[in-house]
DNA sequence: CATTTCACCTGGTGGC
DNA sequence: TGCCACCAGGTGAAAT
């Protein structure tokens, strides 16, 4: 589920409804994928810290914990949603859904669960007196400037859609996301990023940047199942150009949406509007 | 090093 | 109803 946007509004929403509440019991399953750290360490770290704060870093959910009674923080849990996860803030009477892999019963009485059906998404622990805050290689697409951006494709021969599914490149954008910039760019998904010209470059920095930033304002985009902290569901999928429009008529010109592969993703564009 | 392909998982949909 | 192929928001390891 989760691009930049989705990400934006759980993290949000978790910092809204969890900020300085305290974790007082974490039930993990016993499905070993979505710990990077192992559960029973992560667990027992988790324990007795406060939430400081959560933010967003490309598609990771980032809390800022801190020892009951501080004001600084010393460790963060990071949360990757993979394809279909999904971080939500609940009553513990709540039903508990299928695939629920973490339940962080909060001092407050409220609870945080992390479910994923597939496995995909990753949750780890940082102790920062023992590492640096997480931070991934890859630039923020709402704050780059303009040269900035230009240098990531300078001389790269891959397809420029490829290019921005890179995370070490840029960080956040994903499949949905990069199909709607580039058709709002007006730019092939298969051309060799290498190859664009610099107003092509500059067209697509804002595009994107233009996308992401309505996309958040509509809570982001629910294809099948993505909801946010409270357990409610985007709209921006009402607005999508293309993605997942194959053979529907373009919103502007009224030629059929055409789908390809591209990095082995469903590649949705205008043939007319996209040359 | 840059780029491409594939495995990792479950579930929904549509054809026969 | 059953079975099968194919598709889905991501990424990291292996192959080229």
């Amino acid at each position: 589920m989760p691009e930049l946007p989705e990400v934006e509004t759980i993290a949000r929403g978790v910092h809204n409804r969890t900020r300085g509440d305290r974790i007082v019991e974490v039930w993990f399953g016993s499905h070993t994928e979505p710990f990077k750290t192992a559960a029973a360490e992560q667990a027992k770290a988790l324990e007795g810290r406060l939430i400081r704060g959560v933010n967003r870093s490309g598609k990771h959910i980032v809390c800022d914990l801190g020892p009951a009674g501080a004001r600084h923080s010393d460790a963060q849990w990071v949360v990757h949603l993979g394809m279909t996860g999904r971080l939500v803030v609940t009553t513990p009477e709540a039903p508990v859904a299928p695939h629920t892999h973490a339940r962080l019963t909060l001092a407050s009485g409220r609870e945080i669960r992390f479910v994923d059906p597939r496995r995909f998404g990753r949750l780890e622990f940082r102790d920062l007196e023992k590492k640096a805050g997480f931070a991934g290689p890859g630039k923020e697409p709402l704050t780059i400037g303009t040269d900035e951006f230009a240098k990531l494709f300078r001389g790269r021969r891959l397809a420029i859609k490829a290019a921005l599914l890179n995370q070490s490149l840029l960080a956040g954008v994903g499949n949905i996301y990069a199909d709607e910039s580039l058709y709002r760019a007006g730019i092939r998904p298969r051309r060799m990023a290498g190859r664009l010209t610099r107003p092509k470059l500059e067209r697509l920095r804002l595009a994107i940047k233009e996308v992401l930033e309505h996309a958040i304002q509509l809570g982001g985009s629910s294809v099948s199942d993505y909801v946010d902290a409270d357990g409610v569901r985007g709209f921006f999928q009402l607005v999508h150009c293309v993605y997942l429009r194959t053979g529907l008529p373009c919103r502007r010109c009224g030629t059929p949406i055409r789908r390809i592969l591209v990095a082995g993703r469903g590649t949705h564009y205008c043939p007319k509007c996209q040359q």
